[in-house]
DNA sequence: ACGATTTTGTTCTCGCGTTCACAAACTCTT
DNA sequence: AAGAGTTTGTGAACGCGAGAACAAAATCGT
């Protein structure tokens, strides 16, 4: 969706290894039930239907139980789910009991906006560096970090073992960064640069691109319109 | 993918007015095209073929040629697509022969550093203002705009004839804040607050989330690992 | 003029994702 | 204890999207 989809084969259907995988479709979707599931334990409600959990998350009650019985059979017939249960089998299938380092690449408006962000640390997510290539900014401080030099890419992501990147340079330098973040041993990218990065089978790589957001808003939007002017056209035609 | 699907349903199937329409998941891959086509004319490459631009957009060719004809015959077989022609028809088909006028609501970290990226206005979207609750942001300039107060919202709207409206305010506002977008006539959101907004089946809803971009990549980064772990079991237990 | 070559447009097939619908399993009431 | 009422988990049907494969259409070389 709305993003370039995983590099690597998607699926539930039998593994080499014969792991069970999740649909990639559903593992976008945990994340939004984690988060209605900590919105109702934030209001002391212990149990929910999967009709009060598909309102919260915003879709259809059948899909969610279809998602949910992908990481087994945590319901109770009857009943519905214990919020605070499920909330703690869904985290620990997404990878969210541990905490993840992320670094940053390229502060300028959006990363520092990034950088600002509390909302991360508060999902598991740990800022653990922020790099830039220019000298004039290396060694600003930035919602409590110094902003390092790209030189000490490897270090960092040695010392930190980073797994995840955050790209927020322009869209020239976007694969020259992602190749040495590679190189570096990141295997997790988040790209904001409007460009299509190249990278080996091992690297997921997922876009947030708000230029193809409006675009895809912006062709709706003139159907919509021309959906009217059609309309006006049939009164004109006297088909009323 | 990454994003909430549009309201309406999808599909090209026929519609009650028999207008052809353009399956979803090609309206998504159509700006990325664009770009491909744009920075092609711009190293004065007048004439390409799927393979070539499929390259550059980083999908496969046959569903480049399978995109491009929903939109009409527009290529030349034996020689390939001509960049400027395509280039314009595709900015048709999305509704980029227009300008279309975008506001901003909530101007804090995130409405800042919108406010000031110039990747918009190249691409046809005007930012035309900022909107803010909070009376002390009130009349900053920000990106050569002042802030507005959000009760000046209905007339902004009406003025500049706004369709588009980027929501960046905390998560506890932004279905408030939907609300008074809707009642003003706009018609199209594009949301950053962590929430589930609820609308009108006119509108359509659009949402960036970092949050959720985050883990998914988490989740595929765990599994990485897990397969580490289970290779390394395999070589304990004498397998190889 | 004509065959070889290139490349498009489209048909066909397959798999994934969504949704419906219902049996199974649980609770509650009497 | 038994029947009524809830709600889960899943089988089955269906539609959309991805990709392979190929016929049609254009160019090029001779
Ligand atoms: N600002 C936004 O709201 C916004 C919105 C959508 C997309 N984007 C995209 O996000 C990216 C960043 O946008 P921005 O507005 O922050 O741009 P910016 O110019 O303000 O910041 C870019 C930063 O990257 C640094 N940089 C440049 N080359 C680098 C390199 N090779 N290695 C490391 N750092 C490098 C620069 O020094 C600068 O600090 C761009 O690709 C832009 O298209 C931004
Ligand atoms: N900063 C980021 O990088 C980032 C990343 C991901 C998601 N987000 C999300 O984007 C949103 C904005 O983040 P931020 O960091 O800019 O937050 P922020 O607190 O810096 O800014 C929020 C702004 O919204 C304004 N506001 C509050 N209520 C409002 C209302 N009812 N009407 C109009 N304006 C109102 C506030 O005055 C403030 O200026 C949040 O929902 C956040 O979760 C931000």
């Amino acid at each position: 969706m709305t993003s370039e989809r995983s590099s690597r084969k998607g699926g539930r259907s039998r593994d080499p290894r014969g792991e069970r995988g999740i649909p990639e479709a559903t593992v976008a979707r945990l994340p939004v039930y984690l988060r209605a599931l900590t919105s109702l334990s934030d209001s002391d409600v212990s149990t929910a239907s999967s009709e009060d959990l598909a309102t919260a998350a915003g879709v259809n009650s059948a899909k969610l139980r279809k998602d949910l019985s992908y990481l087994g059979t945590y319901g109770t017939r009857g009943v519905g789910y214990d919020v605070n249960y499920l909330r703690y089998q869904i985290a620990r299938e997404i990878g969210l009991t541990q905490d993840w380092s992320v670094v940053i690449i390229g502060i300028g408006n959006l990363g520092h906006a990034l950088a600002n962000y509390s909302g991360f640390a508060s999902r598991g997510f740990q800022v653990t560096a922020l790099l830039d290539s220019d000298s004039a900014r290396v060694g600003e401080a930035v919602g409590g970090l110094k902003i390092s030099s790209l030189d000490d890419l490897d270090a960092i992501v040695q010392d930190n073992t980073v797994a995840i990147a955050v790209i927020a340079t322009p869209a020239e330098a976007a694969q020259e960064v992602c190749d040495r973040l590679v190189a570096a041993g990141v295997s997790s990218i988040l790209n904001f640069a409007p460009a299509v990065l190249s990278v080996p089978g091992h690297v997921d790589v997922r876009k947030v691109d708000l230029s193809i957001e409006l675009q895809i808003l912006a062709y709706h939007e003139q159907r919509k319109a021309q959906g009217v002017l059609a309309d006006l056209d049939e009164l004109e035609a006297g088909a009323i």
